[in-house]
DNA sequence: CTAAACTCTGACATTGATGTCAATGTCAAG
DNA sequence: CTTGACATTGACATCAATGTCAGAGTTTAG
């Protein structure tokens, strides 16, 4: 698959596409004629960059996710202890997004559950973005 | 309080407070000399603003999710259809955000456990950043 | 009183994430 | 073969979030 294809199935512009690739998030294949090359893979791959992305993280870090997911096969992964550090720092930055934004989906929740447009809140379940 | 002291509480530059400010999002009132003044609740808000945009949110939307909390005191909030929608919309982004982010805590977490680093997780609740 | 530390405003610089445009190559359909 | 859609690279533009600096007033410590 080609660039277009893939970013339309991913829901971004090949643009982001060719960034990502450029910030070492994404290695695509090439084809004899230099077109990059993409499969099923990728377009999960650059659906959860984008996520990271819109969550906050630079895409750094990003990397840094991705790759530990990339080796999350290996049973007993080793790891210097600098690096264990660093992660377990940004596990923690993580875990602050987190709350935070918990708190405004709960603020948020709650407030339209007071108003007199309650029924968004189902209907939201019924048909998700 | 003076902006140094407010910003050193929240843990933020005094330039990012006035630029909240600027976008809005914080009203300090003025001493005789111009000096901006803070109070208790303030150094709250830059911190939860501070954390807010750090989990992605752009300061557009980190102002409409305080102007709610800063509203809620209200039982029966009106809230036209419109602005309903929006917030029904964003909400739904940020539980997006928030399963994203928790994949990667997760992913970290796990990680950090199959090392002969797994130790880092239990001192970091000992002793949290 | 003076010097250091802080504040104010305003302008300019930067960084990260994107968009856009240009010049050129490739490919598929008519 | 030609035209239109899509690809490539690279440069430039933009926007939000911050940093930094300058010039001027204020406050506080010595």
């Amino acid at each position: 698959m080609k660039i277009g294809e893939l970013a339309t199935r991913a829901g971004v512009s090949p643009r982001l596409v060719r960034y990502y690739e450029q910030q070492g998030l994404l290695a695509p294949t090439r084809q004899a004629n230099g077109y990059r090359a993409y499969d099923e893979q990728h377009v999960a791959r650059v659906i959860r960059i984008a996520g990271l992305v819109q969550a906050g993280l630079p895409t750094r870090l990003v990397k840094e996710v991705l790759e530990l997911e990339d080796a999350a096969a290996d049973e007993r992964p080793s790891c210097p202890r600098t690096v264990a550090d660093m992660l377990a720092h940004e596990l923690t930055g993580i875990e602050e997004r987190i709350a935070c934004l918990s708190r405004s989906r709960d603020t948020i929740r709650d407030y339209l559950a007071r108003t007199e447009h309650a029924a968004l809140l189902s209907e939201r379940e019924a048909a998700p973005a």
